[in-house]
RNA sequence: GCGUGGUUGGUGAAGUGGUUAACACGGCGGAUUGUGGUUCCGUUAUGCAAGGGUUCGAUCCCCUUACCGCGCCCCA
C-alpha cells in the first residue's frame, strides 16, 4: 500500500510548519476583515463546467469526475472560485446588505496532472474572493493580500506581474486582432502555439518556445485595445498600488488560462534560481460575467488562489524558519511498573493546570529516560519511585540548571507556577 | 498526454551474476541495581519497489507495471 500520485501526507517538520502559516494566514484575513467560507469539495460537475470553463484544459482533461451512487455526475473540485460563486448564489449573499462581500477560503483542490516540482493532484490553495463592487480599490486590496502575507512571512525575492484584459468588448476586440495578427505567422510558431491559436489565441503570448521571436515582439499588446473605461480601470488599480506602496511590473503578455477573467489580471511569481519551472505563487484577477454566467445577478467581482506547496518550498528555498523553539515543561519517569498508577495521576493534573506534560511510556531504564526528557527538550524531570510515593513528595529536577527539589505532591502546580513566573525570557516555557 | 533520470534497513548510503549485503548515524540492551557526558561491548535488512524473463544461479542483465524526481503541456 502506498499513497496515491501526486498526493502526500503531513507531518513532522512539515506539519508545524503548515500549521504555523495557516495561522497567519487567517489572521491576516481577520484583520483584512474577509468572512470565511467552506464550500464543499465535490459539486455537481456543471459547476466547474459553466464556472471555469468548458474548453479550458482544467475541465477537459484534468478533473477528478465520478458518478454517485444516485447517478449523478460530481467532480471533485479544481479550483475554489467556481463553488464560492455557486454558494454565494445560491445563499443569495447577493441581497447582503454589507456590500461588498469579501470572502476568504482555504483548502484542497484536486486536478488529474503529472506531478512534478510545485504540482500535486491534491494540492492546497488559499484564496479569496471580492463580489459586489468594480471599484479598482477592490483590484487593488486583492492584490495587496498576497504581498502583504508574503512579506509578513519575510519573502523576499517576490515579483507582482499585472496586467488588463479589459471589458469583454475590449477584450473581444483584442482576441480577433491577435488572431488576424497571427494568421500568417504561423509557420514561424511552435506546435502548441497552433494549438494555442485556435483553442485560446491569448496564450500564444507567453509560449516559453517562441516568447524571443520576433513576431511574438511585434504582437499587439492589450492596453492597445483597451476602451476609455478599461483603461482608467486599470490606471486607478495602478494609482492605488502605488499609494500602498506595492512594487509591480507591467506585463503586457500576461494572459490567464482561466475564461473567466476581465480587466486585471495578476500573478506573484517568486523568482529565485533554480526553483522549479512551477514559480507562479499565486494569481488572479477580476471576473465581472462570472456570477452571472452562473445563473446570479451580475454581479462583479475580484479574487485570487495562492498554491500553498509552491509557498512552502519558497519558504524553503529563503531558508525561513517558523517554527519556534518548543519543548514541553515537565517529564514524568516512573521508576518501576508500580509507580505508573501514581505517575499518570500526576501527568494528568499537570496537564489540567496547563502545563504541557509528558511521560515514559516504554519502561524505559533512567539513563534512556533522561535521554528522552532531552529529546523532548523537557524543562522539568520529575522522578517517581518507591520513595516517592510513600510520602508524596516528588523529585523535581530542572533540566537546565540540574538544580533538584522535593516538592509535596500538594504544592507541585503552586511550585511550577513560581517557577515559570520567575522565568520570562520569551522562550515558550512562560505561562503568561 | 509527451520526454527523461531514479527506487538497497528507522536515516545517509556502498556494493557484487555465486556461500554471512560494507560503512556511518540513529535505536535498543549492558558495563554503571536512582541521574543525562565520554568510552567500550552486544544487538539492529530472511532482504535490495512489484511481477515476469534470461541463467545452473540475479539485488545486479532484459521486459512490464507502480511510485518518486526533473522538464514540456497546463496551472496555483
Amino acid at each position: 500500500m502506498q499513497k496515491a500520485k501526486g498526493t502526500y501526507d503531513v507531518f513532522g517538520e512539515y506539519g508545524k510548519k503548515i500549521r504555523v502559516v495557516e495561522n497567519i494566514l487567517s489572521d491576516l484575513m481577520e484583520v483584512y476583515d474577509y468572512e470565511y467560507f467552506r464550500t464543499p469539495i465535490f459539486e455537481a460537475s456543471e459547476v466547474f463546467h459553466r464556472g471555469v470553463g468548458d474548453t479550458t484544459d482544467i475541465v477537459t482533461k484534468e478533473t477528478y469526475d465520478f458518478k454517485d451512487r444516485g447517478d449523478r455526475d460530481m467532480t471533485l473540485r479544481p479550483e475554489g472560485t467556481a463553488g464560492i460563486v455557486r454558494s454565494y448564489i445560491e445563499n443569495k449573499y447577493y441581497g447582503n446588505p454589507n456590500v461588498p462581500s469579501k470572502i476568504w477560503y482555504y483548502g484542497p483542490m484536486f486536478r488529474y496532472e503529472r506531478p512534478q516540482s510545485g504540482r500535486f493532484r491534491e494540492f492546497y490553495q488559499f484564496g479569496v474572493e471580492v463580489f459586489g463592487s468594480n471599484d479598482p480599490l477592490t483590484d487593488a486590496e486583492v492584490i495587496s493580500i498576497p504581498v502583504n502575507f508574503y512579506k509578513m512571512l519575510g519573502l523576499k525575492q517576490i515579483k507582482v506581474h499585472i496586467n488588463s484584459l479589459g471589458d469583454t468588448e475590449s477584450r473581444d476586440n483584442y482576441r480577433k486582432a491577435l488572431k488576424d495578427y497571427f494568421r500568417p505567422h504561423l509557420d514561424s510558431l511552435c506546435e502548441d502555439c497552433h494549438v494555442r491559436f485556435e483553442k485560446n489565441p491569448l496564450r500564444i503570448l507567453d509560449c516559453k518556445v517562441d516568447k524571443d521571436l520576433d513576431v511574438m515582439k511585434k504582437a499587439p499588446k492589450t492596453i492597445d485595445f483597451l476602451n476609455e473605461e478599461s483603461k482608467s480601470h486599470f490606471d486607478k488599480v495602478k494609482e492605488y498600488l502605488d499609494a500602498m506602496n506595492i512594487e509591480y511590473i507591467e506585463d503586457p503578455n500576461l494572459v490567464r488560462g482561466l475564461d473567466y477573467y476581465t480587466h486585471t489580471v495578476f500573478e506573484v511569481e517568486a523568482s529565485v534560481e533554480g526553483f522549479g519551472a512551477q514559480n507562479i505563487l499565486c494569481g488572479g484577477g477580476r471576473y465581472n460575467k462570472l456570477v452571472g454566467t452562473l445563473g446570479g445577478p451580475d454581479t462583479p467581482g475580484v479574487g485570487f488562489a495562492m498554491g500553498m506547496e509552491r509557498l512552502m518550498t519558497a519558504l524553503d528555498y529563503e531558508k525561513i524558519n517558523l517554527i519556534e523553539e518548543d519543548g514541553i515543561d515537565a517529564y514524568i519517569i516512573p521508576m518501576s511498573e508500580n509507580e505508573k498508577g501514581y505517575s499518570i495521576g500526576i501527568c494528568n493534573a499537570l496537564r489540567l493546570s496547563g502545563y504541557r506534560t509528558d511521560m515514559d511510556y516504554m519502561s524505559r531504564n533512567i539513563k534512556s529516560n533522561f535521554k528522552q526528557s532531552e529529546r523532548l527538550n523537557a524543562k522539568y524531570v520529575i522522578i517517581i519511585g518507591e520513595e516517592e510515593t510513600k510520602n508524596n513528595v516528588l523529585t523535581i529536577k530542572d533540566n537546565e540548571t540540574k538544580d533538584e527539589y522535593k516538592v509535596k505532591v500538594s504544592e507541585l502546580v503552586d511550585f511550577l507556577d513560581s517557577k515559570f513566573d520567575a522565568h520570562e525570557c520569551g522562550c515558550g516555557h512562560c505561562h503568561e
